[in-house]
RNA sequence: GCGGGCGUGGUGAAAUCGGUAAACACAGCAGACUUAAAAUCUGCCGACCUUUUGGUCUUGGCGGUUCAAGUCCGCCCGCCCGCACCA
């Protein structure tokens, strides 16, 4: 019995796709298109098991809607850019260019054993110049388009290394390397107007209806609307006013206090002759930018001193504090504080002795006037209390009425905030795209002539000591200004490597055009119909494609709004943990079982201790290497392990017996094919006339097999696909052997079978598809379509409930009327012994389902 | 704290619209083939009662709606994810 033999098999179809140039597509306005695209991988130097199923599932996708015709757009590139390369250049010396692309060289030949549908003609790196010079021009058209301005902004900076840190380089509020604590500095750094596009970017959100529902609301979370309104507080004993952003006017009689934040202009210029302010407004900018960090703070104050009016009370006199937990970045940067709708207000009442009086109560309750806070703030709907002309109102009335009235004394407007702040591309890194301007002292920014783009990085820089080696690089910065003529400086901050991946799908539509994107291909081939990649993107990378999209837009670019228009999340790749006895992790592959069943160490033969499963990290060791997969099973066992029994956007449990289960099915399928027990008929054989009723059964079975599978694959249903394929071939295996017309039937299904399977598996297909005789290329083959008349039943079994208890069966035609259905159902001999000579209350029989009577 | 999701056999999971719960696998058990093993093939495989036939129970828990609930509603428990001083 000959095995399989999938190297073989494999590398021939991988290198026949490769120089007969199957997946290279150009724009054929004859065709309808379909681009599918998978999240781009960085370039860290090897493959790992979430890659392989992002990309399985992506070329199940594409090999479908190819075979249905559609002219498929499937590329693959590199996020190129990125920190990595810096720490391999700091810890290895190699230049982060040279790292970047020799990482790429090896996962390409990795990517290319698994035979998928690339047209690698098209590949990018977003870290070439060629690249990169595109994103640069897109920049300058922002700045003449108002969608870029420069600002203040605070950066992590450790004081040891002399250097900004990344959020994730924070850890614990200290730098990852060099463990000091990290202060805030403030930086002059390059902001990208997202929050233009807030309110578009969110009511957008609905339209996308291939989204998952749960990237919708992430991202409407963190867009964040709040619907409020903006008053104004008279400073006593000044000319100015406090301006307060508040989404509870209607609690405004319950004042007792109002805050502003440590970098309020009046905190700032309160603390030039109060050095006790000072130093607690200092303090409050030392709590490092950490979530953590922020959590753990306490709550704290410090009294300016100063009073302020309440708006509808001139006799009532509030205290203003600064407090650590009030944002400049958001609203006014000023609030007032209800302590007792607003349990952080209450705690900062209770701790500086501020008066606490209820305005909101229980609607409930017999007697609200008595309401009192006590522990708890009361932050639910309710009924308005010692709130003047708002008392008895409820809370939404409360609100209306409260606008209208402070409309009137013009002390207030509506106002509409968002959450989501303006995105800041500035980093201050070599391994970037270097941000096209330069600073004159005579010009100011003058941004880079287009003539003069790309602003390569350096070759000849060191990573020898810390801070940026574009600042410290001797000759690269300084230029002369393009506008004067007088020496200039460069910009030598780098932008955020999310620009890069904000338009690399636009890119491949025309990956070679000298006008980065070229506005006809990218008509044809965007939006991205189907996008596929991990959750963890959920919210940043495409929020900001989004936004840059409809930046590109306005820039000319592109016409599309949206540049994925169906989005799938795949879940991640779960394995058993392991330690050892000394308790450290060990690898899957270390762990083997004994003959007690108990699991040792393959070295030392020690105990070993099992693990739950949790998410494949290389911290926890829980790895498998997928070339150690691909070379011992093959590539189509590896793809068909991951579309098997977990739907793609949950998660998947790595088992070694579940990729033998797909071995072993491959391997089954071969046989029955390529080694069946009689032979079936050539190809092209006509049908014979008659077939027996068990032959009929199962060709019927292949045709609803191919509807089936059809729709899983639509759906994205991968599992339920499989288990389609593996019930039609246990069905065809049983057929296995039969001589005569009915052999006829077996080369029908294992036809279909092979066509059908051919997304998923498509090496061994495409072989079988040559071993059943054919010469065409399976690729090339369309997508099967069912015979209609054989989908069909002429008879159906209905189950007849009692009671809603199954108690029997009956076989009737599909059409038979419902009376007659009714009739035998209450014929059946296990309902009569049920009735026991009763008769039955009432019969229920849905068509084509079920009966019930009820007794 | 806020928002969202999930909970089905020993395990991964199926179950269009509320209509036969557990398809398809993995693991396990038994048998065939084999000198033996592997591979392969066949059968069994939610729990309890029953010799079989069959019956009773079963989708985290409790209640509700319905002729009928894994599916809809309410409350509770557990796990996971996202956000989190956002005024």
């Amino acid at each position: 019995m000959a095995r399989y033999n999938f190297k073989e098999t494999e590398s021939k179809w991988q290198s026949y796709w490769d120089q007969n140039q199957t997946f290279k597509v150009t724009e054929d306005p004859d065709k309808e298109k379909y681009y599918v695209l998978e999240m781009f991988p960085y370039p860290s130097g090897r493959i790992h098991m979430g890659h392989v199923r992002n990309y399985t599932l992506g070329d199940v996708v594409a090999r479908y809607k190819k075979a249905q015709g559609f002219n498929v757009l499937h590329p693959m590139g590199w996020d190129a850019f990125g920190l990595p390369a810096e720490n391999a250049a700091m810890d290895a010396g190699v230049h982060p260019g040279q790292w970047t692309y020799r990482n790429i060289e090896d996962m390409r030949a990795q990517l290319k054993t698994m035979g998928l549908s690339y047209d690698w003609d098209r590949e990018i790196a977003t870290c070439d110049p060629q690249y990169y010079r595109h994103e640069q021009k897109m920049f300058l058209d922002f700045l003449e388009n108002d969608l870029v301005y420069r600002k203040e902004s605070w950066v992590n900076w450790d004081p040891v290394e002399n250097t900004v840190l990344a959020n994730e380089q924070v850890v614990d509020g200290c730098g990852w390397r060099s463990g000091a604590p990290v202060e805030r500095r403030k930086l002059n750094q390059w902001f990208l107007k997202i929050t233009d596009y807030a309110e578009d970017l969110r009511t957008a959100l609905k339209d996308l209806d291939r989204w998952p529902e749960k990237v919708r609301i992430m991202q409407e979370n963190w867009i964040g609307r709040s619907e409020g309104m903006r008053l104004k507080w008279q400073l006593v004993d000044r000319d100015d006013s406090l301006e307060v952003y508040t989404t509870r006017p209607d609690t405004l009689y319950g004042a007792s206090f109002c805050a502003i934040s440590a970098n309020h202009p009046i905190a700032v210029e309160l603390a030039e002759t109060n050095p006790d302010l000072q130093a607690f407004i200092e303090e409050c900018n030392k709590t490092g930018t950490s979530e953590e960090a922020i959590e753990k703070a306490e709550k704290k104050g410090f009294d300016t001193g100063l009073k302020v009016k309440h708006p509808l009370d001139e006799s009532w006199e509030l205290p203003v504090y600064v407090a650590n937990f009030v944002l400049m970045e958001y609203g006014t940067g000023a609030i007032f504080g209800c302590p007792s709708g607003d349990q952080r207000d209450l705690d900062f009442a209770r701790k500086y002795d501020l008066p606490v009086v209820p305005v909101v109560a229980p609607a409930d309750l017999e007697n609200p006037e008595s309401f009192t806070i006590e522990n708890d703030a009361f932050t639910d709907d309710g009924v308005m209390i010692n709130s003047d002309f708002m008392t008895g109102m409820s809370v939404a009335e409360a609100k209306k009425a409260i606008f209208a009235k402070c409309a009137e004394l013009n002390i207030g407007e509506k106002e509409v905030n968002y959450r989501l702040r303006d995105w800041g591309v500035s980093r201050q890194r070599y391994w970037g795209c270097p941000i096209p301007v330069i600073h004159c002292d005579s010009c100011g920014i003058v941004p880079v002539p287009a003539d003069q783009l790309p602003v390569e990085l350096p070759e000849d820089v060191d990573f020898d000591e810390p801070g940026n080696p574009l600042d410290r690089h001797p000759s690269w910065k300084h230029v002369d200004c393009p506008c004067c003529g007088k020496a200039a400086r460069r910009e030598t901050d780098t932008f955020d490597t999310f620009f890069e991946s904000s338009w690399y799908f636009a890119r491949y539509c025309s990956p070679k055009s000298e006008n980065g994107i070229d506005k006809a291909a990218a008509d044809y081939w965007m939006s991205v119909d189907q996008y596929i990649g991990g959750v963890e993107h959920a919210v940043l990378h495409l929020l900001y494609s989004r936004f840059f999209t409809r930046a590109l837009k306005k820039c000319g670019y592109l016409s599309a709004e949206e540049p994925f228009t169906g989005l799938l999340t795949q879940g991640m790749i779960c394995h058993e943990t392991y330690k050892d006895a000394d308790g450290n992790w060990m690898l899957p592959s270390d762990a083997v079982r004994n003959e007690d069943g108990q699991v040792i160490h393959k070295n030392d033969g020690r105990a070993v201790n099992v693990g739950p499963s949790i998410k494949m990290s290389k911290s926890k060791k829980n790895v498998v290497d997928p070339e150690l997969i691909i070379s011992s099973y093959g590539a189509d066992t590896a793809r068909l392990f991951m579309l098997s029994d977990s739907p793609p956007e949950r998660d998947l449990e790595w088992t070694d017996s579940g990729v033998d289960g797909a071995w072993r099915y491959l391997n089954r399928l071969w046989r029955l094919i390529t080694e069946p027990k009689a032979a079936y008929p050539a190809k092209d054989t006509a049908q014979p006339a008659t077939l027996s009723d068990e032959a009929q059964k199962v060709r019927a079975q292949v045709h609803k097999t191919i509807a089936a599978v059809t729709d899983d694959l639509g759906k994205f249903h991968f599992n339920k696909a499989v288990a389609r394929l593996r019930e039609l071939t246990n069905t065809l295996g049983t057929l296995d052997g039969v001589e005569g017309d009915d052999a006829w039937v077996l080369r029908e299904g294992y036809e279909y079978l092979v066509r059908l399977i051919a997304p998923m598996t498509p090496h061994i297909a495409a072989e079988l598809w040559a071993e059943l005789g054919h010469d065409s290329i399976l690729c090339e083959v369309s997508w099967p379509v069912a015979d209609d008349s054989l989908l069909k039943e002429d008879t159906i079994v209905m189950p007849i409930q009692v009671n809603g208890k199954r108690r029997d069966q009956l076989e009737v035609p599909v059409n038979m009327d419902i009376k007659e259905i009714e009739k035998l159902a209450l014929a059946s001999e296990k309902v009569q012994a049920i009735l026991d000579g009763k008769p039955a209350r009432k019969v229920i029989v849905v068509p084509k389902r079920i009966i019930n009577v009820v007794a």
